[in-house]
DNA sequence: GGGATCGCTGCAAACGCTTGCAACAATTTG
DNA sequence: CAAATTGTTGCAAGCGTTTGCAGCGATCCC
């Protein structure tokens, strides 16, 4: 009944010689130390003496071992991996979002799996995913179906929202797009527009609703003009078909557009000037948000409303942090000031 | 010395009361089976017998178990994570990369961890981290010095490059850069310019110098004379500031611009349509490549030749998996013809 | 000088899973 | 009908870490 004599389970394989991993025990051997000391030897903090943890340390390196985090992922239940998911528009649109996450994670040695959902009917199939990793916690900067967020909380799994209304018990950190949308507004209103057509996202579309929210208020306040309106997605080929559509139907008498997204921004200027003629700014002045590179170049020079994307990005950050291994924080909302890119001072 | 009455380490600790994570025993328990049933009831093709097999996995179920892949990981030595290295200036320029490869991935239930790599002093860093995480593989869309290579491949991991230059011993898959430089020439001279000026990216970008070798080639081979040249990088203001540079010396007596990528096309575009007042492509036609969404615009319409991402993630996924558990594979390269977006129809 | 304190260390039990092996029952075969 | 085969199962030994605990010598205090 004793396993005398059984053999190793790894040992030397049919096929390519596989060669054994290093592991602590190597090291330990070498060192003439036990596998805590080496284990203690890494982990900042633990009690070992000086002396011992450089000895132990140079004996690790020069066999170049590495703790296996993975090893270390089932001891101590944590990953240092958080889970990003990510709505296909998202990235699509604002590419930055994910740099800049994933950049700011990495300065406290966290990592980030990518988790792309393109589909809403995937989502059962990530969020199972996401338990089955032992993620240390998820940035959600995509809708997640109550159901899943049951799942989720109910394993106790920190769980952010990126960009998103506030889902109640859930930390977010966010961009103040009803702000952003009050600025821009405010911001061509004084640039001297009144008369305003307004090309939205989907109705489904948190960000772009809380900003043409914003934009209306902001123009009632002040007596600007909705003459036009558009519902769009968030694609530049709804921009430019926002501007063909009421030429079609006569409306031209705006002298502003302001768009749920750049990217719709630029159709629009782009039908406006090329399939229209008008000049923009001086005939018609644009404005979208999110401050796109394309905003900026000669050829554009559109008035947006950029997300301070470092800000936001270190804030979730700071705040996963606090909550992993404390799943029971309250659940803030960080809200993020928008910053107007004026733009329109190129003529085309 | 024996362990009695030893406390569990993880009963009821202070603090928040953390619920423990169900295990496979807590299935078996319930299911009535050993806890191997339920990880071969977990395993396709593990031998149980199919109505237990339903039975455990109804249990789990009503549980909400879900394996653990961490454990899973540790005991099996494959982790189903492979890691992206993406150099900073690769995602920035072309978004779809990350994307495509991520997408392709978790077609075959393979999540990516994403590594960026901002600057080259931090590849140690990242490499170590690869190491440490026991990915099942890695691929490379950066420049991964030689040092750091040796140590993957001491590790055997297996490492998959990314439109990178092939190195000895490493599989790759890239897009035909040189190809793609000859098709575009080909397609300029072919609409009559004979006089180009060439906008190419830094001198160790691999991409951006195959590219215009291929450029180079196809012109000296057909008749083509450049006229201009200047060194930029990959970014719009370098385009710009490329024109802007040939006036300033007064070399303006080319009718055709191809740039090392998109964005110099498009920042060449504009500086001559807003800057010297040219028009495109009547008085100049302008081509970079990769295709990215801009060159569709209205505004622009420049030619490009298009990298065929979706092919190439597939491609990269498909080796990528028979290389897994199976790292001495020879080191196959794949290359894949660009796609000619002829653009260039509408004017300014 | 004796007890209390302190800093290190190793032992061995987790963490949650997989899997070789042997046992066993149900078949199949001669 | 005995023997050989086949398909399922559970046992227990991994996988490579971490960490509570006890042991131990050295230092401290009175």
């Amino acid at each position: 009944m004793s396993a005398v004599g059984r053999r190793p389970r790894h040992a030397g394989a049919s096929g390519a010689k596989e060669k054994r991993r290093l592991t602590s025990q190597d090291v330990a051997r070498v060192a003439g130390v036990s596998t805590s000391a080496v284990s203690r030897a890494f982990t900042p903090g633990a009690s070992v003496a000086p002396a011992k943890r450089a000895h132990i340390l140079r004996a690790a390196r020069e066999l170049g071992y590495r703790p296996n985090v993975m090893a270390r992922a089932v001891a101590t239940r944590r990953s240092n991996v958080v889970g990003l998911i990510l709505f296909n528009e998202t990235n699509r649109h604002h590419p930055g979002v994910l740099l800049g996450l994933s950049r700011a994670f990495s300065t406290i040695g966290i990592r980030v799996m990518l988790f792309l959902l393109e589909d809403m009917s995937e989502i059962g199939a990530i969020t199972d995913h996401i338990l089955s990793y032992q993620l240390d916690g998820v940035v959600a900067a995509a809708p997640i179906p109550q159901e899943h967020l049951d799942h989720l909380a109910e394993a106790q799994v920190p769980l952010l929202f990126y960009n998103r209304p506030g889902v109640d018990g859930f930390a977010s950190v966010s961009c103040d797009h009803h702000a952003s949308g009050m600025l821009i507004a405010r911001h061509v209103l004084a640039s001297g527009a009144r008369r305003f057509a307004l090309i939205r996202s989907y109705a489904q579309a948190f960000v772009g609703n809380e900003r043409m929210r914003g934009v209306e208020e902001e123009l009632a306040r002040v007596g600007g003009q909705v003459v036009a309106d558009y519902r769009g997605d968030f694609d530049y080929d709804r921009g430019v078909a926002a501007v063909l559509d009421w030429a079609r139907r006569d409306i031209t008498d705006y002298d502003a557009v302001i768009a749920a997204n750049d990217m719709m921004a630029i159709g629009a200027k782009d039908a406006l000037v090329h399939k229209l003629g008008k000049r923009v700014p001086a005939d018609v002045m644009v404005a979208g948000f999110d401050g796109v590179e394309a905003t900026r170049w000669l050829s554009h020079d559109i008035a947006s409303v950029d997300q301070p994307i470092e800000h936001m990005a270190k804030a979730a950050v700071e705040m996963m942090a606090l909550r992993i291994g404390n799943s029971v924080l309250p659940a803030e909302r960080r809200l993020f000031p928008g910053r107007l890119q004026p733009g329109g001072l190129a003529d085309i």
